[in-house]
DNA sequence: TTGAAAGCGCTAACAG
DNA sequence: CTGTTAGCGCTTTCAA
């Protein structure tokens, strides 16, 4: 927190402040002598340039804001990890905000665009009106959402998940199969699942039963649900739940019912995290590419900060774990 | 990211910059005609002040930073969350940075303070030599970690902790307990955890076995050690793990070798985050308050930033789950 | 009440 | 090769 300015460093050196600059951005012509005088009166004061002055001039801040849902859950958890590690790689550095899915954080999240502090945007939330969106200016990439034509999405081929897991379900000899999905509406990729679970059914002219349960429901609430859906007569010999904490949820209620997994019922989950696949190594899941999907989402809204061209989608594989 | 500036919307309200600045300040003396225009004109080029100009003159980003080893432990991923909760409370926003252990990237994340590029900095990491952050002026705060006696520390009861959970051992009438713990050094807190193992077992005239798991091995390192310890000849009837993925870890080992837990084996973990208690609601667990811990946190830190007096320490109680 | 002007710390024309 | 100087967009004395 020291005040050493260029100023100062400048009158130690004996030089103006443009010599100084030239060495701390290594540009312009400076000779070997001043340089070393430079580099001494550096050392000497412990100077260490004012980013904020930098970017004010070069109106860029090389941080990036990731506006999430909440970084409890460990998809969000994982996605950050990957996002930060990449862009610190590449000199930025990362302001994880929780939406909390309340749009009106998330529109206070969003000013930091328009108030210059971060270069860009990437979104894995998706609360605040869409509408919203067409008034803001900047770069910004979305994750797992599609939020209008100029925001290019990162997605994973969720048609396919939903694929593997009902086709998974359906070789495990399971006839009748619960798809717990979220409340995500039908535009979302997400839907894809759904979509894809439904054709899968008909194909096998299985009926299908679809529960749908809100993201922002507890664990508390998400028990209940499923308790109740399975204290109902029809009886279920598959699930495929949404995600993996709705997974272990599903084989919890089960086993405290005295249903014995993979024998009286088969889960499949999503998402395939490192953290549930370490903890719950048995759980079968369609796991997504995470790590590439932080990557590429960089890479884009990198680009797109470059002023690059870019597509507007981009689709990653997924697999059934195991 | 419009460029209209300040400059602009003074131009259209015709009136000074000025002027402009006061009604976004609402600060100083002006008339309610004036301001009427301001407004007027700030809405009609829809105009936001940019940050940077301003933290550039206040010397003042309301940026925080937060240094943990990784977001992907649930125990930093809590703490993350409840931290950016507060701050964006406050009006601060925050750069969550990951270590990843390695003391040349937490040095480089240090460097945010002196660049100006953050008010200040929770520390809940520890790799980078000791030495090292006596040089750094700022403010910091360092959360279950001694750092210097500059930098206050916020941490939890861990003899405590360590207390409760070997007599919770013991009063399963366990009689071989074995403590894993991590590496870290004595003078870390998490070290009191042991003193109070071993009080505790000495106490009670039991043998003390004690294993060190570096915090960096991963699950399948920390797995194969496990391993090989319920392979040796000594049968242990409970484990105090140093944290609550290793308790789950020493589960899944053990039942994999035919124990039934509770039964054969006796577990307490370690943190008590919601997202393991949840997972595994079985999980007997010292349970840290990491919302509070949180919170002080911040507190702290900010009441530095505004140059209050703080303590040099303070200590939150833990208890045992259920 | 209002506005002109200096300056936060830095970079980059532009002269020399 | 080096230094003077004009901003980057904002806030705040200080005069008017």
């Amino acid at each position: 927190m020291s005040k050493t300015t260029i100023k100062d460093v400048a009158k130690v050196a004996g030089v103006s402040v443009t010599s100084v600059s030239r060495v701390l951005n290594n540009r312009g012509y400076i000779s070997d002598q001043l340089k070393g005088k430079v580099i001494q009166a550096i050392e000497d004061l412990n100077y260490t340039p004012n980013e904020i002055a930098r970017s004010l001039y070069k109106n860029e801040t090389k941080a990036i804001a990731l506006i999430i849902p909440t970084n409890l859950n460990p998809f969000f958890s994982e996605l950050t990890f990957y996002i930060e590690k990449e862009l610190a790689n590449l000199g930025y550095h990362l302001y994880v905000c929780n939406s909390l899915n309340d749009s009106n954080k998330e529109k206070i999240y969003l000013e930091l665009l328009s108030e210059k502090k971060v270069d860009g945007i990437i979104v894995g939330s998706h609360n605040m009106d869409i509408k919203e969106y067409d008034k803001i200016s900047g770069n910004i990439v979305s994750i797992e959402r599609k939020i209008n034509d100029r925001i290019p999405m990162i997605i994973s081929d969720n048609y396919l998940g939903g694929k593997l897991a009902t086709e998974e379900l359906i070789n495990n000899d399971c006839k009748s199969i619960l798809c717990i999905t979220g409340d995500q509406d039908e535009s979302s990729p997400a839907n894809n699942r759904l979509v894809a679970y439904s054709q899968v059914m008909k194909k096998n002219r299985l009926k299908e039963y679809i529960y749908r349960m809100p993201f922002t429901d507890t664990r508390e609430e998400k028990t209940k649900k499923i308790r109740s859906i399975f204290e109902e007569d029809i009886t279920f010999d598959g699930v495929f739940a949404g995600d993996d904490l709705t997974a272990r949820y599903v084989i919890q209620v089960a086993e405290s019912l005295g249903l014995k997994i993979h024998k009286d019922l088969s889960v499949v989950g999503y998402d395939g995290t490192s953290l549930i696949r370490n903890l719950f190594p048995e759980i079968v899941t369609v796991v997504q590419p995470l790590e590439r999907i932080a990557i590429k989402s960089v890479e884009i809204l990198l680009d797109m900060i470059k002023g690059k061209e870019v597509k507007s989608e981009y689709i990653f594989k997924v697999e059934l774990s195991n």
